[in-house]
DNA sequence: ATTAAAAATAGTAACTATTATTAAAAAATG
DNA sequence: CATTTTTTAATAATAGTTACTATTTTTAAT
């Protein structure tokens, strides 16, 4: 399938790579109104599946009922926050360790992959770093 | 809030402890309407949300639309079956490293907690041991 | 046991997030 | 440019879950 060159697909993954907070479509529909006030939620919704599936975007499957989309493709780990309820990045960093452990065992067990999500305060609720 | 020992929650925990397959609400009312034909969706719905917010049983969040539900409540690891979509439990023995790794995780790093899913092929579908 | 108060039920309506449909518009292809 | 393909806005439909309500059941206090 190919994907042509529209200003509402275009506009879509511009704000969402703008973005670092992991919007669901909802709040993504809300903020490309102000470039597109025409757009319609279903657009939405339509381009952020076609560029999940494209691999361009990155579709996140957390906590709660919305789906969240992440203009970064590359893996790293979230945190859900327990008193805000954002979603935020963790400093790869942070998780080298881990991810090694992660890594080999799922080698070891002929797992085919992990979903690992954190909980814990944002770094605007309290998370010292 | 004193939660009352009516027929249709016996019935739904005992049904549900039975079941080794972390059933979806809907799943299990088809099964509790075998010894109570009358209950209803909501019911089972109601109860499970109430025996969960109790601690009685657990709530599970994991990839797909539908919530699924635990009878065993003492903390361990699931696996969702890549093939067959069922989920299913992981022996305590295959996860006592990762799990030291990421306790020790987030005591360090201050989160409160994690969920882990481990995706690949559940016994039917073919993982070794 | 009787009864008043509290909680739960079945049935159904409502809600939320998401996906599907469709006729018209825009983009790609040649 | 003409035509084929894709996309759009608007709206309807769906799935999973929660809320509402009149009635029934359970509990607690006599």
């Amino acid at each position: 399938m190919k994907l042509s060159n529209t200003t509402q697909r275009r506009v879509i993954l511009d704000e969402l790579r703008r973005l670092k907070t992991h919007p669901t479509a909802d709040e993504l529909y809300v903020i490309v109104r102000e470039k597109l006030p025409q757009i319609s939620l279903g657009t939405v919704y339509r381009n952020l599946e076609q560029l999940s599936t494209a691999g361009t975007i990155q579709k996140l499957e957390l906590t709660g009922k919305q789906k969240r989309f992440d203009g970064e493709v590359n893996r790293h780990y979230h945190i859900r926050c327990t008193k805000c309820d954002c979603v935020e990045d963790i400093p790869d960093s942070e998780m080298i360790e881990v991810d090694r452990k992660l890594s080999e065992m799922i080698k070891i067990m002929e797992f085919e992959g992990y979903r690992l999500e954190l909980n814990g305060k944002c770094s605007k609720c309290g998370r010292k770093r």
